[in-house]
DNA sequence: TTGAAACGGAACGTACCCGTATCGGATCTA
DNA sequence: TAGATCCGATACGGGTACGTTCCGTTTCAA
């Protein structure tokens, strides 16, 4: 998020419209330079994207990025933690029709979408960038895994799942095979077929109740 | 590969030990310029890599690496290509302990090796460069795939695994969770442990036959 | 021994980028 | 209206990288 200079209020009226003199911040600028950022990480790399471009594809000044963030690494350890959760829980009644709307849900984004492309590239940079990965794992993937854990914790719950399940692995077995077919194949529309069925069906077989 | 001038031999004599005079290319410069291009492109992807770098971390000049390659990119693309397949595909004539072994040498791969961190960055990469993308598929992912398409197809050859199987999302289900883990944790010996077994019997009883 | 081509090292011109500074103008509060 | 802060644009110094070119040296075949 950019610099909140809210902290600095005067000591007497704390909560009550501490406004900074002066022309306040744009939001549109904010969300430009985050979008583009977003844009040039996924397109180039972390090292390979410049906040040159990033200014230039949100239509700022540099100065108005460097005014916000106080270097690269702070602005898209932002941009990359930026994403206004697209991920809906289904909630159907059925363990299986869940799961189908999850899978489904996923191939579209990982396929398509910039969180799913973010995704990809976060995959090369974390093994580099210990930092930007903690905020990745922590803000992005975890909120996701908790979707799915809690679609598959409420399937144990309603006795349709077994109760000894490693609800981690299960969760690595549903997402893992959407996303690596996402990363090395380009199709889109094939895993919104029957494969995302087959793939739930065959899933099912192993932590189905009544095996 | 380097470039091989051998192409221009003497009408007559054509495949006899046709040398160019002068000194000859060093191999050894070969293999340190490969290694290190892999290991900068792992490192810092592929904008962000330099062949500065790479001649400095290779002990080399870098009029050595222009004379064999004649840009980054192409480079780079015989770098990725170049893994020595350290994929060994087990027959210990049940399929569950082959594919049993093959999610343990994957796991290994994954977490720790080049071809493993690699795999992460061409995740990202591939995304922006189709070219690059398309070697990489063809010559290391595709490789794999058929080590262990194979071992499925025996398995359903010897009736222990179901006929009607679809072979490409069999080898997604069973390779997409292991490569996921690896992905975003950085955990090593976990997979080795009771977990693969446990993934692999999850979904043997999706796959085999006696359902 | 001679000639050819490779070697590592260094320099080159061009281009790009980081982070900072400065500009005239725009937009707020008081 | 006066003062403060923002805006996009532009320029700067210092650094890095690409791909080329030149060194003096080394390693081959003839």
């Amino acid at each position: 998020m950019p610099d909140q200079v809210v902290s600095q209020v005067s000591s007497e009226r704390a909560s009550h419209e501490a406004r900074a003199p002066g022309r306040p911040r744009s939001l549109e600028a904010d969300r430009s330079i985050l979008s583009a950022a977003l844009d040039r990480f996924i397109e180039d790399g972390y090292q390979g994207m410049s906040i040159e471009h990033v200014a230039a594809q949100a239509g700022v000044g540099k100065a108005t990025i460097y005014r916000r963030w106080p270097s690269k690494e702070a602005l898209i350890t932002d941009a990359v933690g930026s994403f206004s959760e697209e991920l809906t829980a289904p909630n159907t009644g059925s363990v299986r029709e869940d799961l189908l709307g999850l899978v489904r849900q996923i191939g579209e984004l990982a396929s398509s979408s910039p969180s799913g492309r973010c995704f990809a590239r976060m995959a090369g940079e974390m093994g580099s960038n210990p930092e930007l990965a903690k905020v990745y794992k922590e803000k992005v993937i975890g909120h996701r895994r908790a979707i799915v854990g809690e679609i598959i914790s409420r399937g144990i719950a309603r006795g349709e799942l077994r109760e000894e399940l490693d609800i981690e692995l299960v969760i690595d077995m549903l997402v893992g095979p959407v996303l690596y077919r996402a990363l090395i194949k380009r199709e889109q529309p094939a895993k919104t077929g029957r494969v995302a069925a087959t793939l739930i069906d065959t899933l099912m077989m192993g932590i189905a109740t009544r095996a």
